[in-house]
DNA sequence: TGTATTTAGTTTATAATGCAAACTAGTTAA
DNA sequence: TTAACTAGTTTGCATTATAAACTAAATACA
């Protein structure tokens, strides 16, 4: 009906690409420590502090301060259910999009040929 | 090898869900009105033309203005081959993206089982 | 004729967001 | 005991998405 209006649809919490790349992560790792977490993404402390701070106001990740022979902190993070099911429902729509711009096309190229 | 920093790379230009869907809109169209154009992404008219702006300064759409009856102020819309081609490179690093996290999932999930 | 309204967009202002630099709190080294 | 490191958080800045306000021209109508 009006395919074009679903990319408005996409969660925009895991869409962000910094974001993306910490929740496919973590649903590769069940468990991941902070630092782990910013050597395989890439992003700075900060950057991915806020983050995931982000995600985890929205109950898609876990974090727990944790200490290292009760003296060296070390922050866990896991993704919850609730993060795990919003990143196959965005994928979901990634295909739906995908499914719906090309059925449009079609029809469009049917309409006027040439 | 580090798969997480894939997400980095994807064009922000046409991550962007509301452009995404105009560059989607355009590939379907070749040729499309503005007002079209908007009804069919639902975005507002400003929303609509500062977009459109940032996808002509990067050479992605043909902005052009013509007269319907030389009096009604008619602007066009077409993509441009660069980018027709920055679009299916999008999905390309989509689908990149899709099978290194699967892929990086299965190595974790053989690495630790269980 | 002149004023009001509509149309088709652009510009401006605001609010949200991503980002890294600066900061904090604790630890180890000299 | 002071300096430097570690693990992260907070702050401030720059960019961006969004809609409201504005512009310019056309039509309506009184």
């Amino acid at each position: 009906m009006m395919p074009f209006k679903e990319m408005a649809r996409l969660d925009k919490l895991i869409h962000e690409p910094a974001r993306l790349s910490i929740m496919s992560a973590l649903e590769a790792c069940s468990m991941a420590e902070f630092l782990f977490l910013q050597e395989l993404t890439g992003l700075t402390k900060g950057n991915m502090s806020s983050h995931l701070s982000k995600l985890e106001k929205a109950n898609y990740v876990l974090i727990g301060k944790s200490f290292l022979r009760k003296k060296i902190p070390q922050t866990t993070i896991q993704i919850t259910p609730t993060g795990s099911h919003a990143l196959v429902e965005y994928w979901k729509q990634i295909d739906h999009i995908r499914e719906i711009t090309k059925q449009w096309s079609q029809e469009t190229s049917i309409a006027f040929p040439g």
